[in-house]
DNA sequence: TTGATATTTAGATAATTATCTAAATTCAGC
DNA sequence: GCTGAATTTAGATAATTATCTAAATATCAA
């Protein structure tokens, strides 16, 4: 995991609200952009920047394309941010 | 907790290079900045995005302002990423 | 209060990023 | 192969951010 990345990719609201759609189910780049004031390539430049953060994988489907929440860079985050929460434990 | 500006702050390896040496123990913005090729005005500007994300704080001590790790948000960002973490047992 | 040290603030510049419009690509159905 | 729909790529512009130098502020020690 590039932890760079991971963090500019989530330092957008836009960014962090396809991932939040993205939690109910998978959607297709179409349907994500329909849920902004924003246009499709817009969109399709914020949806590339989460799939090279390796946060979203997209699927052709014909004339489709699915974009799906790939977890496993939040469990590399959670074991990132542990090692600052689990210091606090070690000085007490 | 402001998402974006706790996203925003450790989205620069400056910024988490930082983090990880409070890891170890409390230092003085000149001991941080002697870890760095680079100003100290610019190290400044650094701590001081770290101070508002609540990532650091700091104190006076004396001529000295001394910087440590605030836990807290770290907590908050294990819960953030845990939503999308447990979606993916919740569909299996 | 003066001089020295630690740190921040101000202001400028260069690099990065978000967004747009227009054009290109990819695929489905005829 | 042509047409239409979904999506991305290219290229431009505006906004944001990182960094620098110079100046200001705060504290200590004499």
């Amino acid at each position: 995991m590039k932890l760079n990345q991971t963090f500019k990719a989530l330092a957008d609201p836009t960014r962090r609200k396809i991932l939040d759609l993205l939690k109910d189910k998978d959607l297709t780049a179409g349907e994500i952009a329909d849920q902004f004031q924003m246009t499709k390539p817009s969109i399709s430049h914020h949806l590339n920047l989460l799939k090279q953060a390796e946060l979203v994988r997209d699927e052709r489907a014909g004339q489709h394309i699915y974009y799906s929440l790939n977890t496993t860079v939040f469990q590399d985050l959670i074991k990132w941010s542990l090692q600052f929460y689990e210091e606090e434990e070690r000085k007490k």
